[in-house]
DNA sequence: AATATCACG
DNA sequence: ACGTACGTGATATTT
């Protein structure tokens, strides 16, 4: 039999400070208690032992504190967002009926070490859990240890067992006392022997295995005479120390290894995850809501356990429209095919829901229905609208009246959320689970067979919808976000639906024809890298790559590890002229990125109508930018002359043309505006190259000797200075010293003043308030600035610096595609939106509009927004992608 | 499912 | 002293 025991406090602490903060919408921190959790379970997984326990501290004085007032006394208390997840964490481990060990007077260690011994005494094995190297003492053949570290956010254990710790220490676990004794304990604050470190110490117990033979032995032992000298004077603080380092293995507890048999969580388990939120935990860890509810909980919940009407005749179904236009508004749910929605049009929370549900069984004219229904005098409230707009318009139905979008609504409150599904948001914001999810995909119905429950819960989804509406619709208006989302977000869905539904047409020959061309260079290259390095093997593996490189080649290693060696561009770049295999490698990696992601990958997409439709996604970036996916279009090759011959393979329609139109410097001009930096503003206003005004700022030059070299390098400093720059990055990227670079940065804030005070001043405001914002309070929420741990917390500075830029960015482009969108359709032009790229929008329109919608393009880009500085668009226009970009 | 790499703004 | 720029998505390999 075998028992895992897990030191507490050592865990928690770790998880701690070793994950990036999370808290719940509430601002309740829970990263630590999460991290607890999975590697619990990790381990757990890995040992698989018969019985479980965990042990903490309590905060009072020790036996050690007694005997030695100094004892731990630097340590600092708990941080607050650390002390309030461990009552929780607790009463998580009490639901998961894992019992845990506290006993006041006595250390975590000191019950681990009780624990331990007594498993040995029942004759079971002990796996002792803990990332305290103290433990190590307690080592035996019935007991292990697993120390738990954590490095650059992942966690690792390593398993000590007598015969892994000689291996590593030289001498047996228990000495790790003697060693104790002798260098001390900086973090314990006790001394051991003044003046002797780690490396004497170790010497000393590998070859004299105690102290008390040390001392027994003393003068005549081999060392240094000053550490003997040191020794002869320690004596009593060696004693000492010994006894404060020795585990306590006799604790008057209460134990038993069989009570602490692992069994099934219990009820309360799952409403306690949900409310700390760990959606993730529950799905992994296939929790289900208990059979019965409590009676309490049962009260509050909105009443979902209504009957629907199912509606069939086209009288009542007219009856019930026009009911539906006279209502403020309605709720709103539809199968993504649109052969079934259903319709909730409560008046009021407290009257009882009634939801009509329609179906294939219909016996009316099912178009003229849905034509009803989705016109712009039914206000609808309905999830995910830009996904619905795009079946319609598929279906040459209409898009009108939809009136707000809560997944939308969760994204603008929220946008580090994740998910935003029905279930997850419903949980999240009232602490009360939906029945279980059906997949509102088209065969829901016939599929579950069981059509009762499954239109009860589709019921319950659109009544979920209706209450998050009520929750979002203040939440949105307390947070200044009624403009962002009316004007822009909102009526955004129309857009982009209307442009996933158009696509891009592409010229599928010559996206073959260049696919061939890829193949037959990756076959050649390959064929060279196996003849230099000998071997076949998988250049696309990195790991075997690095073996052939820096093993069998025997090339310098570059510098960056992390699970072996990196064979990254940034790596090979620097031995292109060690071996000739590299630059093949290079080249090879090219062809083979652009055969399989963008000729195989796109020519996969393309529709039986010869174009690709993307989808856009609205609810993924914390910024506040759209991403595109399946395929990506946001992506296309244009920085190498190679890769923009993709472009040429976007083409317009016949008689088309495509139109582009790009801001130029966007982020630039919105650092200028937003720091109000008068220097900045004053480049901009006068119209000349911002890289050559920087250089000649930050370099002390007259703008006329400012050197290509020099263009560039003030480019990086400009877009450093918008990521979170830091000097060491700038060398790596532009190939200086770091102290050039801290040279370079240091000349540019001393000129660009406005900009140095808004690095400080933003993530000061930021820290105040815990959010940042856009010009358009589109939010982002900063827990990490809170962090204690460095490197978290600087994220947090970087993303602070940047979101405001990076999301105003997006804000204005996003305007702007609603506004082009209107005027198109106003002034009667043809031309449509077919993509944006973050600061670029295409247009497929007639040749001969080109001139106008180009126009009409700039114009309306220009004007979103007043700033202090231009805000300026270039438009041209060709007969493909790339000669459309100028 | 996680990692490494590389395409874009 | 820390470790080293913001935001994405797709592919191939490995666990």
């Amino acid at each position: 039999m075998k028992l895992m025991v897990i030191d507490g406090n050592s865990i928690l602490n770790r998880a701690f400070y070793g994950i990036r903060p999370l808290t719940t919408r509430e601002g309740f921190y829970t990263h630590a208690i999460y991290g607890f959790l999975t590697t619990m379970k990790r381990l757990t997984d890995e040992e698989k032992p018969d019985a479980l326990c965990v042990t903490f501290d309590r905060r009072e004085p020790t036996f050690r504190h007694l005997e030695f007032p100094a004892y731990k006394a630097q340590r600092k208390g708990m941080p607050e967002e650390l002390a309030m997840q461990l009552p929780v964490l607790k009463d998580v481990l009490d639901a998961m009926n894992i019992p845990r060990y506290e006993l006041a007077g006595y250390e975590a260690d000191d019950l681990i070490g009780t624990v331990s011994r007594r498993c040995e005494a029942a004759h079971w094995d002990c796996v002792i859990v803990t990332g305290d190297k103290d433990s190590l003492q307690l080592v035996t053949e019935h007991t292990t240890v697993k120390l738990v570290s954590t490095r650059m956010g992942q966690t690792t254990t390593k398993d000590m067992t007598p015969d892994t710790f000689r291996a590593e220490y030289g001498f047996d676990p228990v000495r790790i006392i003697d060693l104790k004794a002798l260098m001390g304990d900086s973090s314990d604050n006790y001394p051991g022997v003044p003046g002797i470190g780690e490396k004497t110490a170790t010497e000393l117990i590998q070859k004299y295995d105690t102290i008390d033979t040390i001392f027994e032995k003393l003068p005549d032992i081999e060392a240094k005479p000053a550490a003997i000298k040191k020794l002869q004077e320690g004596e009593e603080s060696a004693r000492q120390s010994y006894h404060l380092a020795t585990i306590l293995t006799d604790a008057p507890l209460e134990f038993d290894p069989a009570k602490n048999l692992r069994a099934a969580p219990s009820d309360g388990l799952y409403p306690l995850l949900l409310k700390l939120e760990f959606h993730k935990l529950i799905e992994v860890w296939k929790l289900t809501p208990p059979a019965v509810v409590p009676a309490a909980a049962q009260e509050e919940k909105p009443d979902f356990t209504v009957t629907a009407e199912a509606v069939t005749d086209e009288a009542r179904a007219n009856e019930l429209l026009s009911l539906w236009r006279k209502a403020g508004h309605v709720t709103l749910l539809a199968l993504p095919d649109l052969s079934g929605f259903i319709v909730d049009c409560d008046t009021g929370a407290d009257t009882a829901s009634s939801a009509e549900l329609f179906f294939a069984r219909y016996q009316g004219d099912w178009n003229a229905l849905l034509r009803a229904l989705f016109a712009e005098d039914v206000k609808k409230v309905s999830h995910n609208v830009k996904d619905l707009m795009r079946a319609l318009l598929e279906n040459g139905l209409p898009i009108g009246g939809f009136v707000f979008d809560t997944a939308l609504a969760a994204y603008l409150v929220d946008a580090t959320a994740g998910s935003y599904e029905i279930d997850k948001l419903f949980a999240s914001y009232f602490h009360a689970e939906l029945p279980k999810a059906i997949h509102l995909e088209p065969d829901a119905f016939s599929m579950l067979g069981d059509t009762v429950a499954a239109e009860a819960a589709f019921h319950s989804y659109c009544a979920a919808v209706g209450a998050l509406y009520e929750a979002l619709y203040p939440a949105l208006e307390e947070r200044q976000l009624h403009a962002l989302y009316y004007d822009v977000e909102l009526p955004l869905c129309a857009v982009l639906a209307q442009m996933e539904t158009a696509g891009c047409l592409v010229d599928r020959k010559a996206l073959a024809d260049f696919g061939a061309l890829m193949e037959a260079r990756v076959k050649e290259l390959e064929a060279r890298i196996y003849d230099a390095a000998g071997e076949t093997f998988n250049i696309n593996s990195p790991k075997q790559l690095g073996a052939i490189l820096f093993e069998k080649l025997a090339l310098p290693h570059g510098k960056k590890t992390k699970t072996g060696w990196s064979t990254n561009a940034d790596v090979l770049e620097k031995l292109r002229w060690e071996h000739p295999v590299v630059a093949d490698v290079l080249e090879y990696r090219q062809y083979a990125k652009f055969k399989s992601t963008y000729c195989d990958g796109l020519l996969k997409v393309i529709a039986p109508d010869g174009r690709i439709h993307t989808s856009f996604q609205m609810t993924v970036t914390a910024t506040g930018r759209l991403s595109s996916t399946e395929p990506n279009l946001q992506n296309i090759p244009t920085r190498t002359e190679l890769g923009s011959e993709f472009r040429r393979m976007f083409v317009p329609a016949p008689g088309c043309v495509l139109v582009d139109a790009d801001y130029s410097q966007i982020e630039l001009r919105l650092l200028a505006h937003i720091a109000d930096d008068k220097t900045m503003q004053a480049a901009f206003q006068s119209g000349e190259d911002i890289h050559t005004v920087t250089a000649s700022q930050a370099f002390g030059v007259p703008k006329e000797q400012v050197t290509k070299e020099l263009r560039s390098h003030a480019k990086a400093v400009n877009f450093g200075i918008v990521y979170g720059i830091s000097a060491f990055s700038l060398a790596q990227d532009i190939g200086v010293t770091v102290a050039d670079a801290k040279a370079y940065i240091e000349n540019y804030l001393a000129r660009f003043s406005g900009v140095h005070h808004y690095m400080t001043d933003v993530v000061e405001r930021a820290k105040a308030a815990g959010y940042v914002e856009t010009l358009m309070h589109r939010r982002r929420a900063l827990p990490e600035l809170a962090a204690t741990n460095f490197q978290t917390r600087s994220f947090g500075e970087r993303v602070a610096l940047n979101m405001p830029i990076q999301g105003t960015a997006a804000d204005i482009i996003k305007l702007a595609m609603v506004r082009v969108d209107g005027r198109l359709r106003r002034e009667g032009l043809r031309g449509r939106l077919i993509l944006q790229v973050h600061d670029e929008l295409i247009v497929e329109c007639p040749a001969d509009e080109a001139e106008r919608t180009a126009a009409l393009l700039t114009e309306e880009m220009e004007h979103v927004m007043t700033l202090s500085v231009p805000l300026t668009a270039e438009a041209h226009w060709g007969k493909n992608w790339l000669e459309a970009k100028g």
